[in-house]
DNA sequence: TGCATTGTGTGCGATATACGAACAAATGTC
DNA sequence: GACATTTGTTCGTATATCGCACACAATGCA
């Protein structure tokens, strides 16, 4: 691509809305330019921009993004097939399984929520189509990684922020990409409390109909009531028929 | 404000953006131009950039969105803590009821859902943080539209596209304004099967502590199951106490 | 008050971008 | 195969935008 088919302005102005974040509701000008590491002048046109077109309030001093924004991030959800279609599987997965059932793609070195089928909430954040958590230490993370090349999964690796979330959260690469090894090998993956103590997830990858992993579905539960041991035989059976399915509807 | 102090650049690319919608997953620089009346050229320069940022993918032919463009939605709805302190009170409210529960706020002529707790699906579409009704046949938006001053209310009617959804959908401006006068008078809103057949929900609007509406939330049910009329019986005392626990909490 | 510090608004020259037109390549039509 | 149409790409130039510098206002502090 040649350097001037690229709008630094239209770029700039995307840093400006990703700037906000969740403990930013508020930005002033100053604030969103030293956030984005552009200059003063420019971060307030581009949030005067968003103002007039309705993206963000303003009252003279704060910035607010409005919901409008939203469908900005709509826009993909809409306009992928994926979440609609795999929503109702999702559904029945969910309701047979007696739990919440979720799937996702990847994004750089977090997997994306695309849908959910949730019951009673056993997890301590809350998860809807959007949400985002790290790949390394998620089950569908750990499916979707395993899907790549290992050079691609291990530089995913390299750049993710590997901590311990809890003390059985897994952060040695070598390990990771042992385990990588097996979950190909072995098609599915279990978390056993990696991400937030007291949970336990399994997941499978669902591949379109040329066999290309398109996404990853899961299944939570808590530990206490779902030992790690036993989600292989409870819930495996139910995700793997789900994975069939959709391979026959998608292309 | 001045016009130099707008960056079309940037306005152009987020029109592309939201140029990507339903029915189209998948655009070609000449149809993303027609769609946004945008010069080819700009676009193609706009689709480049957004394909270089990592929020779109291009196959030489094709320009698709990636799951990157949630981020810009997300940004909204991690930033404003509306979603995250109304979210464990909606599923307490849905527990408590045995039905959906959401919370959503106005956008123009729509309400967006900002919140969701559901329980087994009873709408046919699929209702997620981000996604949009038109405001005049959802009791959300009747909440919404009713807290607004008349003449603002009435505008934003105006603007809409009042279509018969159902044949029990209200479409006259009217008939409209008269309900928003009692629901502002008795608190609450009931919608029977306006939206969708099978379908009834009641709604109240949430106000902050300075009494300023904020949000609405409502609680949906099959119609099957609980006639409209019982709605207001079973399910208004819910909404009522959910409401004002909200008030407390919310600044 | 005096004096930093922090934030907003504006003028200006250098640079980047949009537009329209022109061209090449692909596609559709007869 | 010839022709018309559509689409992607490039180019020159008029125009818009960026980043910088500076002016000014508000706030905090000794």
């Amino acid at each position: 691509m040649r350097e001037s088919d690229f709008v630094s302005g239209f770029a700039r102005g995307l840093k400006v809305i990703e700037a906000f974040g969740e403990t930013r509701p508020r930005l002033t000008i100053a604030e969103a330019a030293k956030l984005t590491d552009l200059d003063r002048a420019t971060v307030r046109r581009c949030l005067l921009t968003l103002a007039d077109l309705g993206y963000a309030d303003y009252d003279g001093k704060f910035f607010a993004l409005t919901p409008k924004v939203l469908r900005l991030g709509h826009a993909y959800l809409s306009a992928t097939p994926l979440p609609l279609v795999i929503q109702p599987y999702l559904d029945q997965l969910s309701e047979k399984a007696g739990q919440s059932a979720s799937a996702s793609v990847l994004d750089g070195t977090e997997v994306v929520y695309i849908a959910r089928a949730s019951q009673k909430r056993v997890m301590s954040i809350n998860l809807s189509p959007g949400s985002r958590l790290p790949a390394y230490c998620a089950s569908m993370g750990r499916v979707l990684l395993a899907a790549l090349a290992e050079a691609e999964a291990r530089n995913i690796l390299d750049r993710s922020d590997l901590k311990a979330n809890t003390p059985l959260t897994k952060t040695d690469p070598e390990v990771l990409m042992e385990e990588f090894r097996r979950v190909r090998a072995e098609g599915y993956a279990v978390i056993d409390q990696e991400l937030e103590l007291g949970l336990c997830s399994i997941a499978v990858p669902v591949e379109n109909d040329r066999g290309r992993v398109v996404a990853a579905i899961n299944i939570g539960a808590p530990a206490a009531h779902v030992p790690a041991a036993e989600m292989k035989a409870r819930y495996l059976p139910l995700l793997m028929e789900t994975k069939k399915a959709l391979r026959l509807v998608l292309q």
